[in-house]
Formats: C-alpha cells, structure tokens, sequence
RNA sequence: GGGCCUAUAGCUCAGUCGGUAGAGCAACGGACUUUUAAUCCGUGGGUCGACGGUUCGAGCCCGUCUGGGCCCA
C-alpha cells in the first residue's frame, strides 16, 4: 500500500479531457454514496447462455423469467424514455440491455444517461425479452456498476493499429473478436499436442529454464546472474541435453512444452522467448520421430480446425494432410544451383557458388552453415506445402548421428511450412566418445568467435557414458505451428510479445 | 548491418504551395419510448514523437535521436 500520493490536482489538470471526466464520475459516485467498484455484483446466468436458452424467440415477446446479467457496455443509445445499450461479456457474446422510464422511473434512467459510458461493466437484473424489432434483450428493472473504465475505449469501428494491438492487448481483446479467438486458438492447439502425447504413451517433464551452462541448439543466450550461488547462469536455448539425460534414466518416451529464450534479433517469425515442443523415442530414429510430428500438427489442425486442411486468416487455405514431401537436402541444392553439390563437395566450390548466386558469405562460415546458408537462399522460399528437408550437413550438427549410408551428411530433417522451418528431426548421437569430439569442436569454434557455439557439459557427457539407447528426438517451436495453422505473425500468436516501453 | 515507409485529438486517419489545426467515431449540453455504427441541434478537446537548424513565419523543408512497420543481407 502506497500512502504518498501527488496532490489530486496535479494529475487531473494535467488528463485529457475524456479521462479527466471519467475520474470526475468516478468521484460523483462516491459522494453519492454509489460503489463504483463493488465487491460484488448480481449475476444469475451468463450472456452466452441466455443467448442460448433463447434461441429462437418470437420479435416482441416476454418471457416472465427475470435474470441479473453483467457485461461491458459497448454501444449505447440513450434516447428520451427509453435507453439501449449492448452489452459484451469475454467471448464476445453480446446481448442488448433495455432500460425504460416507466420500469425503473426517472432517477435511475437518468443516472444510467449519466454515469455510464462506454467500458464500464455492469449488472443489468430485469426480464429477458425481445425487442419490437426481434433483438433479445433485458428489460431493466434495476442495474448496478460492477466496474468503471476511466478510459474510453477505442472507435470500435476502425481497427486500432498493429502497434496498439500488441501494447494494449487488453483492449484488443475487448473489441477484435479475432485477437479473442486467437487467444483461443493457442490452448486448444496444447491441449491436442498434450493428447497426441499421451495417447503415444509420451511423458510430460519439466527440466530447467535456469542453467549453468547453454546447450542443445546454436543460438547466443540470456545471461544472469544468481546471488545465492555467487555464478553466472543462463536462460535455456533449448531443454535437449536435459531430456536426453531423461531417455538414458529409462523415461523412453519424453517431451516438454515449455519456453526457450534465444538472445537474437525479433522480426515477423522470431521472438526472443518463444515456446517449443522437444520430444525423445527411445528405440525410434529420425523417420519413427517424423511421423510423430506429422500427427501432432495433423491433430492440432484437426483440433482447431476440424480438417486437416486449415484456413488461414486472410482466406487462404493450406493443406496440411495426407503423407508429406520429402527432399533431400543437397539434392535441392544441386536442383537450385544447377549443379552436383554434396556434403563433399569442398567450401571453395561452395564459396564460388554463393558468390554467382549474389549472396554474401560470412568468412567464419563452415562447409556446413555455407550449404545451409545456399539452400535457404535457393530453395526455402519455395517449401509452401509441408515438406521434410533430409540430411544435413554433420559439421553444423553436433548432437546428430551421421548417416547410416551418405558420407559427411547427419540424419537430420527440417520440416518446412509456409516457406519457414516449423521443425526438426534426428537420429540421436549416442556414442559418447563422438559426443565428446563433437563438444569440443563446438568449444573450439567458440573460443574463435562463434558466438552461437555449444559448451562441453561434462554432466551431459557423463550421462551420455551411462548409455542412452537408440533414440529418435524431434524440436517444434509452437508459435510456428500456430503460424502455420493461422498465417499469422508471430506477435498475434504471442499474446504479450516483447515490446520496447513507450516514451513519456 | 543497409534501404524504404511511418509518428497529428481518447481511437482511426486527412492536412494542397511553408501562412490562424481538420474529419468520422468518442466526449460535453439539449431534444427524442423500439434503437442496434440510432437520429437531430449545439459545444469543447491538440507540447502535430523529442531535440536542434533554415525561414519574417515550420505539422509541412533539413539534421540528429526515439518508437513502430516493411524489404534486403
């Protein structure tokens, strides 16, 4: 509780107008002795199943039945003796309140003119009826304010802008019935890739967001420090080293649905934290754990849109069914450069390559990164329909097994949607001693520069040399999946996504 | 990292050639017992993102910075 509090003056003189006098009428109401938010209001019944129960009444009927109904007032039309107004309440469901001189006399219609505006949310108790015009509605006996907005809300008319979508999410979910079904669309998704889970015997775990060392993908961390501990540590990029100290305990069937936080740029498909899906089958390899993915994502579609073709928001329809395509990766560099390019082809060739295609090459690339970094410019933008990416290179792949069969190449997959990796697949590395060399490669690179190198974790290592059997892993960021099922950007599947504060 | 666009009333946006700041919704006052983006009459509301410059004069031209968006790498 604050006690020191700057002279009420100062700050009204200083509002807008429109939020001045809502404090004003905030005011009004406590002198006259009226709550304007109380610790309770009557609510009989929901507007959603009034809208329910009266389905289909006749124009100009009454019911008999009397209900208290709450709602925030989103339009309002007061004329002289009888006022209306539509109430909304959270999902959208709206219902018309009837407020008429000879049923709550002239005190109470008047300050009903008065005191409310626009956001407020009250609590209508009258008989539920229909309108002469067929509009079912409550005929107000009484009403009372459950709470008073002091800002009016946006022109409900015009959309807001993007940039106040994301800031003041709270109002666009008041007034853009798609921010509400957004934000809908989110938990049902979780809640289908939790059932596909479980239904393949998968356990759900929770491994640590705070770490002492980062590991399991190639991104730049968060840093932070803990007191207690006196020692750096690091918000996770990825929960993989964790779960696959999991599989080698003997839970076979794994995965977590949970946060990584990834210290890189923000744009229209990354966002500093996001939430993603790893899951680890013990006894499965890169093609058992491909097939997991395509139902997770089949399901989810299923879930939310009740085919496995889904309808994105513009319109557009993108079909995520049926078996997908699978390409091989430096076959699909070879197609788009017109030339054969494997995982042996040397880094100057791939150097010259690059270079006619117009792109600008990193010199601290690898042989690796270099053909990821030529297939993406040639081919990523071309992956629409669900396509599995196979074998990539093993340099840039250091927690993969190689290929059973292809020289330099891992059994790695990247699953691509809508022109972006929406996930990706191995066959598990599990020979320590590899594991090992792998890490300590990785530590080199890093200690020349590459900022998004792993670190040797002994702890993983030691786990590792327990054995850890044959295993299939697979990653899924979940915001991408909804921009996969949506075409939404990532700040609309995000319901607060970071934004940098407002200048005052 | 580079380029382009953008910031004006509570919200969404106009603002011509550099010459007193505009609209719709919202607000305020009034009329109206079947409205539903109600209607009609009237009124008020602005640090034009911030700082600097050019100019007799800047929302507008120039520079720097900040926020937002898009494209490229």
């Amino acid at each position: 509780m604050s006690n020191e509090q700057p002279p009420a003056s100062s700050i009204e003189d200083d509002l807008p107008e429109q939020l001045r006098i809502r404090r004003e009428k905030r005011a009004g109401l406590i002198e006259r002795g009226i709550e304007p938010y109380p610790v309770a209001v009557a609510r009989t019944a929901s507007l959603s199943e009034i809208r329910a129960k009266y389905a289909s009444l006749e124009t100009d009927t009454a019911t008999g039945d009397i209900q208290s109904l709450t709602g925030r007032v989103i339009f309002k039309r007061d004329t002289g003796k009888l006022c209306f107004a539509t109430l909304r309440e959270g999902d959208g469901t709206e219902l018309q309140a009837m407020l008429s001189l000879d049923k709550v006399g002239q005190e109470t219609l008047d300050s009903w003119k008065s005191d409310i505006d626009l956001g407020d949310i009250v609590s209508v108790t009258g008989e539920i009826i229909t309108s002469k015009r067929g509009e079912l509605s409550i005929l107000a006996n009484s009403y009372a304010m459950a709470a008073k907005s002091l800002r009016p809300l946006p022109n409900d008319h015009k959309p807001m802008s993007e940039e106040t979508r994301v800031r003041m999410r709270y109002v666009d979910l008041i007034v853009r019935p798609e921010a509400r079904s957004n934000a809908r669309l989110r938990p049902a998704v979780m809640k289908s890739l939790r059932e596909t889970f479980s239904a393949e015997n998968f356990i759900e775990v929770e491994t640590p967001m705070l770490q002492v060392m980062h590991g399991g993908a190639a991104a730049r961390p968060f840093k932070s420090f803990s007191n207690a501990y006196d020692m750096d540590l690091f918000l996770r990029i990825a929960p993989e080293l964790f779960l696959k100290r999991c599989v080698v305990g003997g839970i076979e069937r794994v995965f977590e649905i949970n946060r990584n936080f990834r210290n890189e740029g923000a744009d229209s498909s990354h966002s500093p934290e996001f939430a993603m899906i790893e899951s680890y089958q013990a006894y499965g390899d890169w093609r058992s754990i491909a097939d997991l993915t395509r139902s997770l994502v089949q399901n989810a579609a299923m879930a939310i849109a009740g085919s496995h073709v889904v309808t994105h928001h513009d319109g557009r329809q993108a079909d995520l069914g049926g078996k997908w395509k699978e390409i091989s990766l430096y076959e699909a560099i070879s197609q788009g450069v017109g030339e054969t390019v494997t995982a042996l082809t040397p880094i100057d060739d791939l150097k010259k390559i690059a270079t006619k295609l117009g792109m600008k090459v990193d010199p601290k690339w690898i042989t690796g990164k270099l053909a990821e970094e030529i297939f993406e410019h040639v081919a990523k933008d071309q992956l629409i329909e669900p396509t599995f990416v196979m074998g990539f290179p093993v340099d840039t792949s250091p927690l993969v097994r190689a290929h059973r069969e292809l020289p330099g190449v891992a059994e790695k997959w990247d699953l691509y949607v809508d022109g972006f990796e929406l996930a990706t697949g191995y066959s598990e590395l599990i020979d320590p001693v590899v594991q090992r060399d792998r890490l300590i490669e990785q530590a080199t690179l890093g200690s020349k520069g590459d900022l998004e190198a792993m670190q040797v974790d002994e702890d993983f290592l030691r786990a590792m040399e327990f054995a850890m059997p044959p295993t299939g892993g697979m990653g899924m960021g979940v915001d991408r999946l909804l921009m996969a099922l949506t075409g939404l950007g990532i700040r609309e599947t995000i319901l607060f996504p970071l934004v940098k504060p407002e200048i005052e």
